[in-house]
DNA sequence: AGCTATACTGGACACCGTCCAATGTACGCA
DNA sequence: TGCGTACATTGGACGGTGTCCAGTATAGCT
């Protein structure tokens, strides 16, 4: 069952070879890829795929839940292989993203009562410095921190 | 110390017309607003403000702690006057984003054990439908609900 | 009032994501 | 195996978001 083309189908999904590259792409690649990301590697390896087809096919994996978006704040949108659920910590810093997993297995892993709402999922984006660029700031008084980043 | 002027001159700011106009308008407005929203709202009132001026104050203002950044998922940055520290509920329906307190008072409100690491804020995204979104689909086989919105 | 560091302006630009009509193809069926 | 068709891909155009830059204005200090 850990055939590609056998997981798009089981999903509903036709087994195209956009499908099946961006798939294989992004559980190759690990981490978080954006979607031209995808387009630009996916050209550089002899085998291009229409910008539109690429955010086409994110979408529908997505729906079919065999990738997973990756929460990280506002900006453009990334994509990862399907993988256990998890949460991420941004860097405010360097913008570095590390998963970090989910206490609950369960989904939602936070509840939330409000009369009439109905909570599907609840993500977490831990914000800080990462551990690289803790280090660099050490000297640097702290209280000041900002992000550097623009 | 609730006068807007003493308020940005204390966070280090000059007291600009369109730092004080944007700021206003924020706490005026209420909800989630985003930069477009703002330079419309500000030109509707006679006072207009350049598109990267309206970028530039928010980028400023939020550094100084007086506005924040609404985490509401990728897309479009919205922004919201200061006030405690909450989440987001998000409609994956209709879209519609509510308010949710923070449990904690602290921040950050969860915490998270990583090597190095040092987080500084866990801003929480809640994704399902939403009161009036959820009646509407009463009649709905439960399990297929997805994004409708595209 | 004058000076200067800071802020604002507006136009150009790059990027993200979507839409469309035309073309291609996966896969069910014979 | 070959056909037909529903579905997928293509590429070009487009609107929206956010940034950059060089020139101008102004807040606040003296």
């Amino acid at each position: 069952m850990s055939d590609p083309a056998a997981r798009l189908r089981g999903a509903g999904l036709r087994a195209t070879r956009s499908r099946l590259a961006i798939l294989g792409l992004l559980g190759e690649l690990g981490g978080h890829r954006s979607a031209d990301e995808l387009v630009e590697r996916s050209r550089s390896r002899g085998h291009p795929i229409a910008r539109a087809t690429v955010y086409h096919v994110l979408q529908s994996l997505e729906r079919a839940g065999l990738v997973l978006d990756a929460d990280a704040g506002p900006g453009r949108t990334l994509y990862e292989s399907e993988a256990d659920r998890h949460h991420h910590f941004v860097c405010q810093d360097c913008g570095r993203i590390v998963d970090v997993p989910c206490l609950a297995g369960a989904k939602p892993c936070l509840t939330l009562v409000l009369p009439g709402v109905v909570v599907e999922e609840a993500q977490v984006i831990f914000r800080g410095l990462c551990a690289s660029c803790t280090s660099g700031r050490a000297a640097v008084a702290p209280g000041r921190a900002r992000r550097a980043a623009g």
